[in-house]
RNA sequence: GGAACGGUAGCUCAGCCGGGAUGAGCGUUCGCCUCACACGCGAGAGGUCACGGGUUCGAUCCCCGUCCGUUCCACCA
């Protein structure tokens, strides 16, 4: 049995040996079990251009350690994984590399691209996944899915058509975001909105005289930050009671360069405090003006190309860049004298989140989902409790958004997506939405039909993730069992992009919630709390401290001293500490296996004769079982972790080994010997499952290969509370003991004893309890106090001068160290000690002398004052004695 | 403009749904290579819990205000 062990821990090549055990035993498979209750998760699927980040390094270690600690409760634990087919991104990416061999888009045609995509993604599409195992990933890839796959293609035409025909998706021309650089639509959620500075032109526009002449006397000044936007100006506003402009309302101006006359419209969108109460209108590049025009009947002259060049209705500035257009118009309006100044400006630019480029607002003809109606039940759901977000301070986030819902734009002119299931009539025109190519035009009856060249917003087809991946359209008896799922994991910053988009297709297709909880996590940010990204180059590669410190550290890590939804900095020295814990716990460990018996047999059930020291590591386990469940219950992950940890390092490796080597090392008495030996065993391997979920690796390294067990841990049975394991009058016992100990050491150690240097102590206390504890437990602790004997006594009878003493509550420790002893010292000590209960005694007698403290504070906290003022009472009455002695000695 | 989050030990952060700050890791000081572990052991030092009010017997925690930092939403042209 005993075998040589590394002396530390080196998780290289033994994750990935234990990870490929793993799924060769198919623990991660889950299969549809009415005996057993269901627990899913479905994974945010990682996009097949993705590498993993920190961001799903946190993302996939909270969701493992959920579902591994599920499953060992006995669940029945699905996680299902997948992979993004990610649009836009994917469709930028190949474009890129396509170019890099000198070939366009354009030159392979539309199928040419898609194959190249999908060669992408066979090259590419695996590798987040292979990322994902690294991590120890639980999921059960035999259920591994794409969003373009058969299955999901299938429920995106039906939920596409079935949304159609219901009216709440729409073809329609509205104005939408444009990125002139991907020439697609992109939708509200994609455009971020960035500081930048500008410049404001202050413009005047000439009146048109009674007689239709172009006044040279009279202006409207006005002033704009996209100056070329006035080649499609169909109006001016001002405010309906704007007593400046009241006589020109219904009058007109002059647009110069295209030589239109615009009327001058009264609205009450204008703002009269802002700049001269004169807003320009152009109605196909603003969100604003065109609703203006939509209330004034103005004309919608769109003025630009797709790549944000001028087109022909703007005149001579045709074919020329948005920017250079801008120029050229503010150079050539100073010399017409209709430039009044130039002012700079900080204002807020529309982007492209994935290119950075600034969008130009533009009327297009688009498809659009219709979100009224959709949204409701959403809300409700969060608003009722049905869905429960944590931390519950992102509700108010959630509501911001769906109380502000604007019809979402799904439509993309790409080719790497689902194309749009609708058919365009070449004779007639007329649309026909339906899951395949019409044989015929049902209109006109001829059968020249072109399907829309358009693909959706890759959000379309996540929306459905948590029932597409189970089968839906179908109704699977996976569908059936693990739907709704369970938790949701991901960050905050997708909640509009897809958590709000997979509830409310959740209702609207399932007619259920697609999941109870929600858990947001936030950002990993560097050591200085910047985001990690890449053109600062400061992103930490998760796989390169996988490398460098296992898995199981760098999960640590990430779960430690986090909050929900809170961000959090990664740093090197945090997980150097996570990986000393991996180790201390191979240690551990190590150590039991070193004093097992030759042929490995230890009882089975609680043996006879445990020690109080068994008892009270026996009952804090207890504990912190309980309450480590409860939080990971309450998804307070990072608090329950601290909690293992803390009770491993500070309780079981720092006191209980240490008080148990005695007995394993004179193994005279075998009964002792047995029960610390079963204690030992049996407070590691529970401690072993609790710690699993988070630290996979090398628990299941224990527990297995080194314990040489066939079973693995991650299927073993979480720890309950056991009632055979409480003992709350050893937990008093051994802490008494403990603090005594520390006591002592403090006291030896001002004085600079060394360690090795035993002394005989001498433990005063008129309590025969407190007599009899320190009795049956002076093995470890002559060996924790270095004391080289240990009497009891219950006065003081024939302690002489020259000994240190050790005032405690319930006894006095006196340590006679009289070569060592300066009595000077030790007056000092014993003041500041004194000090201190002084002050202790000061506030615990003001509270108890405070009447309303007594009449309405609650019983159980005034008891526990009156029984700290006891105590404080006994140790000082202890204090005042010595120190009488010690000054009685200078004198 | 609206809103949220954060301001706790030198650093990074937990915690506190009102009752002595025995908080954690890292750093730091002193002593130890003690037969599991120096990725370690023992013992310390270090905090007006941002500031000002209020509620309360009692506030680091609840309420209001101020300052600082971060973020989200809106986008006044």
């Amino acid at each position: 049995m005993q075998r040589e062990l590394a002396k530390t821990y080196d998780p290289q090549g033994i994750e990935d040996r234990i990870y490929k055990n793993w799924e060769e035993k198919k623990y991660f498979h889950a299969e549809v079990d009415h005996s057993k209750t269901p627990f899913t998760i479905v994974i945010p699927p990682p996009n097949i251009t993705g590498q993993l980040h920190m961001g799903h390094a946190l993302d996939n270690t909270l969701q493992d350690i959920l579902i591994r600690y599920k499953r060992m409760q006995g669940y029945n634990a699905l996680w299902q994984p997948g992979t993004d087919h990610a649009s836009i991104a994917t469709e930028v990416k190949v474009i890129d590399a396509l170019r890099e061999q000198g070939i366009e888009k354009d030159d392979l045609g539309r199928e040419g691209f898609l194959e190249k995509c999908w060669d992408w993604r066979k090259e590419y599409g695996g590798r987040i996944v292979n990322q994902l195992k690294k991590l120890g990933s639980s999921c059960d890839w035999d259920r591994e899915r794409f969003t373009m796959d058969e299955g999901c293609n299938k429920a995106v035409t039906e939920v596409f058509c079935k949304m159609h025909e219901k009216g709440w998706i729409y073809k329609g021309s509205r104005i939408i975001n444009w990125c002139p650089v991907c020439k697609t639509s992109i939708s509200d959620a994609e455009v971020q909105y960035e500081e930048q500075n500008g410049h404001f032109w202050h413009i005047k526009y000439p009146l048109i005289e009674e007689d239709g002449s172009i006044s040279t006397t009279r202006f409207l000044e006005f002033a704009t930050t996209r100056p070329e936007t006035m080649l499609g100006d169909t109006a001016v506003a001002v405010h309906p009671e704007d007593e400046r402009y009241a006589d020109l309302i219904g009058r007109k101006v002059w647009l110069p360069f295209v030589d239109r006359q615009i009327p001058i419209v009264a609205d009450t969108y204008v703002d009269r405090e802002f700049g001269t109460g004169v807003v320009k209108i152009t109605p196909a590049h603003d969100p604003n003006d065109f609703e203006v025009g939509q209330r004034h009947h103005l004309p919608e002259i769109n003025i630009m190309n797709d790549d944000a060049t001028i087109n022909k209705n703007g005149g001579k500035f045709e074919g020329m860049d948005r920017y250079e257009a801008r120029k050229q118009i503010v150079k050539e309006l100073e010399e017409m004298g209709l430039l009044v100044r130039i002012e700079d400006y900080t204002h807020n630019v529309g982007t492209h989140d994935r290119c950075g480029t600034t969008v130009e607002p533009l009327i297009k003809k688009q498809w659009f989902v219709r979100m009224d109606e959709l949204i409701k039940p959403a809300v409700k759901a969060v608003k009722e409790g049905d869905i429960q977000l944590i931390p519950k301070r992102m509700e108010k986030i959630y509501y911001n958004w769906t109380d502000n819902i604007r019809d979402w734009c799904i439509s993309r002119q790409l080719w790497w997506g689902h194309r749009i299931p609708a058919y365009y009539c070449d004779e007639c025109g007329e649309i026909v939405v339906a899951p395949s190519m019409p044989e015929k035009c049902p209109k006109c009856g001829c059968s020249h039909l072109t399907q829309d060249p358009d693909t959706l917003d890759t959000w379309f087809s996540s929306a459905l993730w948590p029932f597409s991946t189970l089968g839906w359209p179908e109704q699977t008896e996976d569908l059936k069992y693990f739907y709704p799922t369970d938790v949701l994991v991901t960050g905050y910053d997708i909640i509009f992009f897809w958590v709000i988009r997979m509830i409310f297709s959740g209702f609207e297709q399932m007619g259920e919630r697609p999941f109870r909880t929600v858990l947001f996590h936030g950002l990993v940010r560097d050591e200085l709390g910047r985001k990690m990204s890449k053109s600062l180059g400061n992103g930490i590669d998760p796989l390169q401290v996988i490398k460098d410190y296992g898995a199981d550290a760098l999960r640590l890590t990430l779960v430690t001293g986090n909050a929900p939804g809170n961000d959090m900095r990664y740093s090197k020295t945090r997980v150097e500490a996570s990986r000393n814990f991996a180790n201390k716990v191979w240690n551990a460990s190590r150590f039991i296996m070193m004093n097992m018996p030759e042929d490995g047999q230890i009882p089975d059930q609680m043996p006879e004769g445990l020690l109080p020291e068994d008892k009270w590591i026996l009952s804090g386990f207890n504990n912190v079982v309980r309450d480590v469940t409860e939080n990971m219950d309450k998804f307070e992950l990072g608090i329950a972790v601290q909690k293992v940890h803390d009770f491993i390092w500070d309780e079981f490796c720092d006191w209980y080994i240490e008080m148990v080597k005695p007995r394993l090392y004179e193994t005279a008495d075998e009964k002792s010997h047995t029960a610390a030996l079963w204690t030992l065993q049996t407070v590691l391997q529970g401690s072993l499952k609790l710690l699993h979920p988070y630290m996979p690796f090398v628990t299941e390294e224990i527990f297995c290969t080194v314990q040489d067990r066939e079973e693995s841990i991650m299927i073993s049975d979480w720890p309950v509370w056991k009632e055979e394991y409480n003992f709350p009058a050893e937990e008093e016992a051994i802490e008494m003991i403990k603090e005594t100990v520390r006591a002592i050491r403090t006291a030896r150690n001002e004085r600079g004893v060394a360690p090795s240097r035993k002394a005989k102590v001498i433990l005063v206390s008129e309590d025969e309890k407190v007599r009899r504890i320190f009795e049956e437990d002076r093995l470890f602790f002559e060996r924790l106090a270095s004391a080289s004997d240990l009497v009891l006594q219950a006065d003081k009878e024939g302690i002489g001068e020259g000994t240190v003493s050790v005032v405690l509550p319930f006894a006095t420790a006196f340590i006679p160290l009289a070569d060592l002893l300066d009595v000077q010292a030790e007056i000092a000590r014993l003041t500041k000690e004194k000090k201190r209960l002084e002050g202790e005694l000061k506030r615990s007698a003001g509270m108890l002398r405070n009447e309303k403290f007594l009449s309405k504070a609650p019983a159980d906290k005034i008891a526990a004052e009156k029984e700290k003022q006891q105590k404080y009472t006994q140790q000082m009455e202890g204090v005042l004695r010595e120190l009488e002695e010690l000054q009685a000695l200078t004198n």
